[in-house]
DNA sequence: GCGGCATCAGACACCGATGTTGATCAGCCG
DNA sequence: CGGCTGATCAACATCGGTGTCTGATGCCGC
C-alpha cells in the first residue's frame, strides 16, 4: 500500500496523533527499561529511543525524570492488580462481590496466586520492576498491589478454612516477594512456553504443600509445638490482633 | 588518642598509609550506597566521598565502576556468608564438621535462620544490598550465599525430620528473599534496638508456625490433600493431618 | 479548510560521572 | 639519614544525561 513509511533513507514515519497512545508506550518501554536497570539507572533518553518517541515528547507527557519513575511504577502496579485481581486499583466502587465471589478471592486456594504466578511467568519485565520498586521503596506497604494483597488475605485469615495465629504482615511478605522472584530465577532455566508454565506449576504445587503441611515433621519437635500452640492456643484471632492492628 | 585529623580549616589530611584499610572502607561504603541506590545507581564519586577517600584512590583499587560493583556484590555475600555460617566461602577447607555440629547447621530450627534475620535486621543495607544483587543477576543462584543455603537445606531435607515432598529450589527462593526483605518492610516500623528484636522474633516464629503446620487447614480440602499425598508419598502424609485439631 | 495540538528535530547550557595522568607525600629499607 | 616505592591526591578532558526552548510538520476535530 502507497502509505507513510518513507523506505529506504532512515525517514522516521512520525508517530500518529495519539497521546493516550504513546503515553502508554513510553509507560510500557520504561517498565522494561526500569526492570533491566531498576529506578536510578532509568534514563529518558533511553525510554525514548526504546518507545520510538522523541525525548522531547517524553518530557511532555512527563515534566522530569523523577516523574516518569514514579508512574511507570504506579502503572506496574496498577497492571499488577488488574492482571491478579481483574480490577482497577482507584475503586470505582464496582457492586459487591455475591458471597462465593468473595470466598473465591479470599481463599488462596481459589487461584489468585497461581493467577499471579503464571502472569509473572510471562511478563517477568513487570515483575522484576515491581520488585525493584518495592525494595527502593522506603514504605513497601503503600504499594497498591500490596495492599490488595494483604487486605485479600486478611479476610482469608478470619474464614475457618484458614489455621489459626497466622501473621498477616510475614504471610504477605513471603508470598509476594516470592511469587514475583520465583520467575526471575526460573527465567534462567526455562525458555519455552511450555517449561515456563511447568515451573509455574512447581511453585503453586509448593506453595499449597507448604500451605498444607508445613516444612518440618511435628512429632519431631515436641518443644516448638508446645511452645507455638500455647502462643495461639486460647483465642486464635485475639493473638493476631495483638500485633496484626 | 591524639593524632591526626587537622582541625578547622578544610585542609585534607591526606589519608595514612593503609591499601587494605582503605579497599574495605571502599567497599563498606560501596556497600551502604549500594543499598539506597542499586547497581546501576552507584557513583564513584559518592562512594569516594562516603569512604572518605580521594576518587583517584578508588579507581586505584577498582580500575572501573563496573569492578566497583562486582567486588563490592562479592564482598557483601561474603560477610553475610559469614554473618549466617560464620565460615568464609572460598573453602579453605577446614575440618570437618562433627555429627551434631553437622545437625545443627543443617536443622532449620537450629538458629540459622534465626541468626540471618537478625543479622539482616542489624543491617538492613547488607540485606538489601544483596536483594538488589540477586534481583539484578541474570542468574541469582549463582551467589555463593544462596548456594550455600541451597546446599545447607538440600541435606536438612534428605533427614527424616523433614517433611516429605519439599521442592528445594521454592523454599530456597521463599526463605531467602522473605528473610532479606522482611527488614527492609519492618525498618519503616521499629526504631529502637528492642522494636527490630520483637520484628526479628516475630518473623521467626511465623516461619516456624508456617513450617510446622502451614497456612490451610488441610480437612477443609480433601481433593488437594489428595492431589498432593498422591504427589509425594502413600504413606506419610495420614500422620500429620491430624495435628491440627 | 482551518486552527489547535501532538509530535518531531535540533540546539543550548549545565551538570555530574568517568577514566586518565602527573605531582606529592608517607612509610619502609638500607 | 636519604632515597625509593607506591599509595594517595588534584586537575583535566570527555562523555552522556537533563531540562528547556524554538521552529517545523502533520493529524484531527470543528
Amino acid at each position: 500500500m502507497a502509505l507513510k513509511k518513507a523506505k529506504s533513507a532512515g525517514a522516521k514515519p512520525r508517530r500518529r496523533r495519539d497521546p493516550d497512545g504513546t503515553r502508554t508506550a513510553i509507560l510500557q518501554a520504561a517498565g522494561t527499561l526500569l526492570a533491566k536497570d531498576g529506578p536510578q539507572g532509568l534514563s529518558v533518553s533511553q525510554v525514548a529511543q526504546l518507545a520510538g518517541v522523541n525525548r522531547g515528547t517524553a518530557y511532555q507527557h512527563f515534566q522530569t525524570r523523577e516523574q516518569l519513575v514514579e508512574a511507570t511504577t504506579g502503572w506496574v502496579s496498577e497492571q499488577l492488580c488488574q492482571a491478579a485481581f481483574g480490577k482497577t486499583t482507584g475503586g470505582k466502587s464496582s457492586r459487591k462481590p455475591s458471597p462465593e465471589e468473595q470466598a473465591r478471592l479470599v481463599d488462596p486456594r481459589s487461584g489468585v496466586i497461581e493467577h499471579i504466578v503464571e502472569f509473572a511467568m510471562e511478563n517477568p519485565e513487570l515483575a522484576r520492576a515491581w520488585l525493584f520498586h518495592v525494595l527502593a521503596s522506603p514504605q513497601p506497604a503503600h504499594d497498591p498491589f500490596w495492599k490488595m494483597y494483604r487486605q485479600r488475605f486478611e479476610e482469608y485469615v478470619k474464614t475457618d478454612s484458614a489455621q489459626p495465629g497466622i501473621d498477616v504482615e510475614v504471610h504477605t511478605v513471603l508470598m509476594l516477594v516470592g511469587t514475583f522472584l520465583w520467575p526471575v530465577w526460573a527465567r534462567a532455566h526455562a525458555r519455552t512456553a511450555k517449561e515456563r508454565q511447568q515451573l509455574a506449576l512447581r511453585f503453586t504445587e509448593e506453595i499449597a504443600r507448604l500451605s498444607l503441611y508445613g516444612t518440618m515433621r511435628p512429632e519431631k519437635y515436641p518443644k516448638l509445638v508446645a511452645r507455638l500452640s500455647k502462643r495461639t492456643q486460647p483465642k486464635p484471632v485475639a493473638a493476631k490482633s495483638g500485633r496484626a492492628k
